[in-house]
Order: C-alpha cells, then sequence, then structure tokens
RNA sequence: CGCGGGAUAGAGCAGUUGGUAGCUCGUCGGGCUCAUAACCCGAAGGUCGAGGGUUCAAGUCCCUCUCCCGCAACCA
C-alpha cells in the first residue's frame, strides 16, 4: 500500500485574556480549510491549535475576578473550543501552554540553551510605570511617558535571561536567501530581511517580576518568557523530547505555520534561529496573512466594535461564514469586513450562482426527466467548453492551495459554476422539453448535475456541511465514491441517478432588513 | 532623506517582457421563464495620483512632487 505524504499546519495559540473575535476565526478557519483540503487530496494531516496561556496579563486579568489564573483560562479556553466546535474546526490536537507535557519541553529547550551558552544571565533595562504595574521599552513610550497612563516612569533593572540570537543573524540570512518561499507573502519577507539587517539584539527570555509561567528550571525565581515559552508549542504537542516521539517523528518540520500579519516576526525570526540553535529542523513556511478590517478601521476591544463569530454562525450559518471569510481576504491582503459585504456574498455567490443553479437544474430534471437522469450522449456546442473548464478546474483548485491562495481557489470554482448557469441559458433545456429533443435534453441536464458534483466536491473543504445537504438532492448520498477528489474525472455520475429537488441551500437575505 | 509597498471606472481589485485599458460588485437597458424577483446578453462610466523626460508608441521605463499604507524588537 502507497504511504500518504504527510501535511502539518498549525494556527498560532491564542492568548486566553480575552473571548476571540473574527479575526481569530479568521486565521483558524483557513487553516481548517487547508487541513481538510490535504485529507480530501490524499494527505495524512495534522492540525494543531491551541492557548498561550502565561504572563502577567492573565495573572492579573485573574486576580481581578478573584480567581487562580488556571481557573481564569481554563474558562476562557472552554470557550476557545466551542468556538472551534460551532465553525467546524477540525483540528486534530489543542495544545495549552499549561500542559504539562508543555512545560517539560519548554524547560528541556531552557536548560539545552542555557548549557551550551545561547542563554545567559544579564540585566533587562526598561521602564516602569507604578501604577500601571507595567514594564515597557524605550520605544513603547509616549513622549517618555507612559503609554497607558501617560505617568512618570521609572527606569528600573531586572535581572534576566537573554537568548543570543544575535550570534544566528548570518545563519539566518542565508537560510532566507537560500528559502526564499520560507516567509509568504514575499512583501514580509522583505521586512524580516530588513529588520536583520538593522541588526538583531538578543533576547529576554525570563522575568522575576511576576509568576504565572513555566520556570527556569535551574533558577526559579524566574519565569520562562514569551516567546521561548509560546513557539515551542509546535513541537511539543508533537512529543517531542518523550518516550513517545512518533507524532514528532512523522510530522516535523511542519509544512506550514499560519500566522496573522503582526506575530510574523517572531515566527520567522525568533523561532527558526530558536531551532537552529537547538539543532532542529526548520518549519517548510510561515505565512502571515491579512486582517479582516472593520469600515470603522482595526477591531479592538477598546472601540467596542468586535465582531463575535458566535452572532454571525447564528444568523447566517457556519458555512456561509466561512465562505465569506475565505472568500473574502485576497491571500496576504486585508479584507473589509461589513455585514453588507457578508450578506452580498451569501446572496451573489452562494445563493443566486451555487444554489440557484442547483435549484433550476434539479427542478428541470424532476419536471423533464421524473428525477432520473439519463446518460449522456456526444457532447456538441457548448458541452466541450464545459466539460473543458471542469476538467481544469480541479487542477486549478488544486495549484491555488498549493500556494495557500484559498480565496482564488473558490474563485476558480465559483467561475465553473457561473459557466453552467451560462450553459443552461445556451441549451435552454426547457426549449428542448417542449420541442422533445429528449435525447438532447438528456445530455444537457446530465452535464449539469456532474457540474454541480464537481463544484459540490471541491467546496466541501470550504464548507464542510455543504455535501451532507447537497448529496441527497443529487441522489448519491450513499455513493461515497463520487465524494473523492479523485473521482473528479468527466462523467463518473451514473446515468440513471435519482435526483430529488430539496430545501433551499442558500435563501436570499433581505439586504434591507439588516438596516433595521 | 530609516527600509519597503501602494495611488487604474461609484466601490474592491487585475494589468506578464512598453503597442487599441480588463475583472467582480453596483447602476441602466434588453432577453428568458427552468430557478431563490434568480439566470443570460448588452450599455454607460476611467485625461490609469500630479508634473516632466525617453520612445514611432508608456498604466507599463527614468526623474521630481503630493497623498496613503506596512515594518522599525520583547503586549500577545
Amino acid at each position: 500500500m502507497m504511504t500518504k505524504p504527510n501535511f502539518y499546519i498549525t494556527t498560532p495559540i491564542y492568548y486566553p485574556s480575552d473571548n476571540l473575535h473574527i479575526g481569530h476565526a479568521y486565521t483558524t478557519v483557513a487553516a481548517d480549510s487547508m487541513a481538510r483540503f490535504k485529507r480530501l487530496t490524499g494527505h495524512d494531516v495534522w492540525f494543531l491549535t491551541g492557548s498561550d496561556e502565561h504572563g502577567q496579563k492573565i495573572e492579573r486579568a485573574a486576580k481581578n475576578k478573584n480567581q487562580t489564573p488556571k481557573e481564569y483560562v481554563d474558562h476562557i479556553v472552554d470557550g476557545f473550543k466551542r468556538l472551534w466546535e460551532r465553525l467546524d474546526v477540525s483540528y486534530n490536537d489543542f495544545i495549552r501552554t499549561t500542559d504539562e507535557r508543555h512545560r517539560k519541553v519548554v524547560q528541556q529547550f531552557f536548560n539545552t540553551l542555557y548549557e551550551q551558552g545561547d542563554i545567559y544571565k544579564s540585566a533587562y533595562e526598561g521602564w516602569y510605570c507604578t501604577p500601571c504595574e507595567t514594564f515597557f521599552t524605550e520605544y513603547q513610550l509616549a513622549d517618555g511617558k507612559c503609554p497607558d497612563c501617560q505617568r512618570e516612569v521609572e527606569k528600573v533593572r531586572e535581572e534576566s535571561y537573554f537568548f543570543r540570537q544575535s550570534k544566528y543573524a548570518e545563519r539566518w540570512l542565508k537560510f532566507i536567501e537560500e528559502n526564499p518561499d520560507f516567509i509568504q507573502p514575499v512583501s514580509r519577507r522583505n521586512e524580516m530581511v530588513s529588520f536583520v539587517n538593522q541588526g538583531l539584539e538578543d533576547l529576554c527570555v525570563s522575568r522575576t517580576t511576576f509568576d504565572w509561567g513555566i520556570q527556569v528550571p535551574f533558577d526559579p525565581k524566574h519565569v520562562v518568557y514569551v516567546w521561548v515559552d509560546a513557539l515551542t508549542n509546535y513541537i511539543s504537542a508533537l512529543g517531542y523530547g518523550t518516550e513517545d516521539e512518533e507524532l514528532y517523528r512523522k510530522f516535523w518540520p511542519a509544512d506550514i505555520h499560519l500566522v496573522g500579519k503582526d506575530i510574523v516576526r517572531f515566527h520567522t525570526i525568533i523561532w527558526p534561529i530558536m531551532l537552529m540553535a537547538l539543532n532542529l529542523p526548520l518549519p517548510k513556511k510561515v505565512i502571515g496573512h491579512g486582517w479582516l478590517l472593520l469600515d470603522s478601521g482595526k477591531m479592538s476591544k477598546s472601540k467596542g466594535n468586535v465582531v463575535d463569530p458566535h452572532v454571525l454562525v447564528d444568523k447566517y450559518g457556519v458555512d456561509a461564514v466561512r465562505y465569506f471569510l475565505l472568500r473574502e481576504l485576497p491571500f496576504g491582503s486585508d479584507g473589509v469586513y461589513s455585514e453588507e459585504a457578508l450578506v452580498k456574498r451569501i446572496n451573489t455567490d452562494l445563493a443566486n450562482d451555487y444554489g440557484n443553479l442547483l435549484a433550476r437544474s434539479s427542478t428541470m430534471m424532476e419536471k423533464y426527466q421524473q428525477g432520473v437522469l439519463q446518460t449522456p450522449g456526444v457532447p456538441e456546442g457548448p458541452d466541450t467548453e464545459l466539460i473543458d473548464l471542469a476538467t481544469k478546474t480541479p487542477v486549478l483548485v488544486q495549484e491555488y492551495m498549493e500556494k495557500c491562495e484559498i480565496s482564488n481557489a473558490l474563485a476558480a470554482i465559483w467561475q465553473m459554476v457561473g459557466r453552467a448557469n451560462k450553459y443552461l441559458e445556451e441549451t435552454a433545456p426547457w426549449t428542448l422539453a417542449k420541442n422533445g429533443q429528449t435525447e438532447r435534453l438528456n445530455t444537457v441536464l446530465y452535464n449539469v448535475a456532474e457540474i454541480i458534483r464537481f463544484a459540490t466536491v471541491m467546496a466541501t473543504p470550504f464548507m464542510p456541511n455543504l455535501p451532507s445537504r447537497v448529496w441527497p438532492q443529487l441522489g448519491i448520498e450513499d455513493k461515497p465514491e463520487l465524494h473523492t477528489w479523485e473521482s473528479l474525472t468527466w462523467a463518473k455520475l451514473p446515468g440513471d441517478t435519482t435526483v430529488k429537488r430539496g430545501e433551499v441551500l442558500f435563501p436570499r437575505i433581505d439586504l434591507k432588513s439588516l438596516e433595521v
């Protein structure tokens, strides 16, 4: 038996200082659709997500609620998981930085780096705002004052451990030169290269001013600080350094770390350098996607304009919300969210083009053929063009997905759907029926049914609930062999399939109803 | 003068090596009647940010200017 190729994809681990918004949902749904696509096309997939639970912010937030940090994060992380379930996110594992399995690996890494001299003790100099109990760097200060409360800050020195990342700058630059595709999109890579060219400083990797974190094994008053803790999740979750390293051996290095553009730097510089220092293989690719912006600017809690994904799912359904997110953000660029844009997408693409294609054609099949398809005759006229397009589209979609261009992949599928609607006008089956041109009628309706099957198979990774609603209408719910990627060869659909007109897939939404 | 990217129809974007400016949505007109007032066809609408230059020919190359946006280190 042939072994499947492996594919390992990750999302960032989100910080549970608050509930997640639609932006986080975008990242995770995008990763999910990649994971589902790879599974559909015959890969052995490992899809990881999780939560980054340590730090002063969490410690303080818990205190405000009179909870232990652990109680506090448990609650929020439950919310993360509920959201992912709601959005049909098919993760294989959920790593929490408070997991025991994670702690061990972080401590081991810290030890190793320390023993080989890549971590050393020094002092972290910063500015401290006593009322806010927060450290700021020189760069963060606003006019020399606290950026939060505008009061005076004082210079303090804190004993800290540092990671000698500056030592690896040359090696990093060489790596990027040899692996130009490592950072996507290219614009981000250029930013990172110029950042490193400006000179890398060593990285502060421990703190003594709070306790909520992983202890530095050889110096217990220190807690491991941020990135060494957080980034390690990508391999601690695979059981690296434990008695069972099977997943690690199988899936590392990761194929894709999918991250938002705000954390590209940490994933493309700190993480690879850490791995270099540890002599471990580097991930193959880091993709920094854009943000979903609001008309009113960036989404932020302080602006009170955060969009809750639960509300959207309640209102419009999972598949529609997923489709919108995946279709609306071109690769690497920002997209704009507005409820109007969402509804427009649902109406034009899902209701008018795709849903209506199924509705109109299934009606004709019932009306003119008693619901039973017939074997198609010899292709003529526009048939060839339609069939050609259907044959090419899966290849195109696969190419786009290889480049992680999800939006383009969807556009390609919908181009085929659009062609099918046009095909119906060209062939006018209602006229064929009237004139008793049965053979031609059979061919036309068969071709459209087959197009719908193609579109639905290809759309599955993006809208996982679609197939279970479409297959019964197409009469192939009991034929799993017709639901696979491999089945996307023309005319696989049996000639005697029984079609049954069913529910409207995506009802049109009245835009005016939004203005209430 | 920190590095880099933009400025193209009402909106959002494509425009390879320079040779009659395209796509999606929206608007208007027509067609069809199988369909979720859906679908198909057609039209209007752009001095391609401003100015200068190279060229037979520039959105596409060069220079200057204006305006936007990323990155510029320890909040994830």
